[in-house]
DNA sequence: CGAACGCTTGATGGCCATCAATCTCTGTGG
DNA sequence: CCACAGAGATTGATGGCCATCAAGCGTTCG
């Protein structure tokens, strides 16, 4: 029943398998989807952005600037994600979204949101459910900044990347190909990117995980689960499910 | 149109004036409401709980607690807001809820919801508009944990504070009733509860606000917004179609 | 009245930001 | 084909912000 092809629906289906129709409306909008370049800004902080996307291949990040010219990273999105879902609800977005890889991506209409909500009330709730989890990560992030030091900082965000990327295809047990730099690191986890380096360092030193040349690969990832306290529950509902 | 009584309805408001139908179904709410003790836990961390609440009166926390025995503390929670929405779509929640004050709240189950969706789709609209701006709320947090000090983070969270209560008529310009301790300050900032003290030491003595008794008064709040950067848009949007 | 809780202030130290310099790699134009 | 520029990675030195430890104070409540 599910579309191999459709990683929207890899990320709904845990949710629930679809119907003939619903599985329709998802192709429709699989099919709308265009290509962006690196760097394209999709949505602009505190512009009106009509419509939201849906992101099939490719990095793309949220996030905030600062007056001092510093820079917030909210989340990355990847394969699968639906991105400025907020900015179609409320008339402006406050924060920014710009592709860090060339991305495909289709563009979705508040319309074509509401239209969807009224034909496919399961679909509406797949969504709620998806923005749910956003949430989720977003609190960890929260703890992550306000009660972890940088190491652990790095341990969970890799680790939940990993898993994330684990549930569209994109990661195995053994690593996962990354396009971040340490810049990017350094502004999701609020560390200068020259301790980010530091910490990196030390995690190739102690046989944890190599980050290196766009690619992540795992030492000793029970060591780094122990470390951070990662939990995954919050997404491996999703992967318990598909498997 | 506005039942004046009903602080959900305060809240939802903005989106749209209800129907007498949708003013119906929030006063159903409203009267199921019942009286909980201070530090009543209403959600437990990773426990099943199939209900959500509407809070009406007092205050309560979501936090999530660390193995080391430390706390971060989410966001608090005041009258007219949802308290455990995500813990209806999943099976379990990934942070508790406890009430700081005595509170009266209503318990939501997730059957009242799904029937509230098919029944008033615009109260649908306007649940999940309120749970973008709960997000809004959370980025503004990660923002501070990531990128601001100490007394940037307490004066942004201060005047964040002070425009959710407006919203419900607990706030003036003048500064508001506030129950929480320094621990709690400490435990949603990322500090510790010494640094909190000091901080609102230096806001005292250069004449910024004044905490104190369970009370904050501005001083000089203009000087504060310009302090941490304060950016209102993303409450305020609520607080321009109420008044 | 003692205990518990929260607030307050001082002293010490560690984590991580900041500044600075070097190195590699990639792409680009002369 | 090479010189050059620019982005990212790497390492060292210095210092500041804030955590931690410790002690004392006021208030509330059983």
């Amino acid at each position: 029943m599910i579309e191999q092809g459709n990683p929207l629906a890899l990320q709904l289906s845990p949710y629930g398998s679809f119907s003939n129709r619903e599985q329709a409306v998802l192709d429709q909008f699989h099919h709308k989807q265009r290509i962006f370049p690196k760097g394209k800004e999709l949505v602009h902080e505190g512009q009106a952005a009509p419509s939201a996307y849906i992101l099939y291949e490719g990095w793309a990040s949220s996030f905030k600037l600062m007056p001092d010219g510093g820079r917030q990273i909210i989340d990355f999105s990847i394969s699968g994600d639906f991105l400025g879902l907020r900015s179609v609800f409320f008339r402006t977005s406050n924060h920014s979204i710009v592709s860090i890889t060339d991305i495909k991506a289709s563009q979705v209409t508040a319309d074509d949101l509401y239209s969807t909500f009224g034909s496919c009330p399961r679909l509406a709730t797949s969504l709620l459910r998806a923005a749910s989890m956003d949430k989720a990560i977003a609190v960890e992030r929260l703890v992550s900044l306000g009660r972890r030091n940088a190491p652990e900082r790095m341990a969970h965000f890799l680790l939940e990347l990993g898993e994330r990327l684990m549930v569209v295809g994109l990661a195995t047990e053994k690593g996962y190909d990354c396009p971040l730099s340490q810049f990017h690191l350094a502004d999701a986890l609020g560390l200068s990117a020259v301790h980010v380096n530091r910490v990196l360092r030390d995690f190739r030193e102690e046989g944890l995980l190599t980050f290196r040349a766009g690619r992540v690969v795992y030492h000793d990832i029970e060591k780094l689960v122990r470390f951070c306290g990662f939990d995954n529950s919050y997404i491996s509902q999703i992967r318990r499910l598909l498997t």
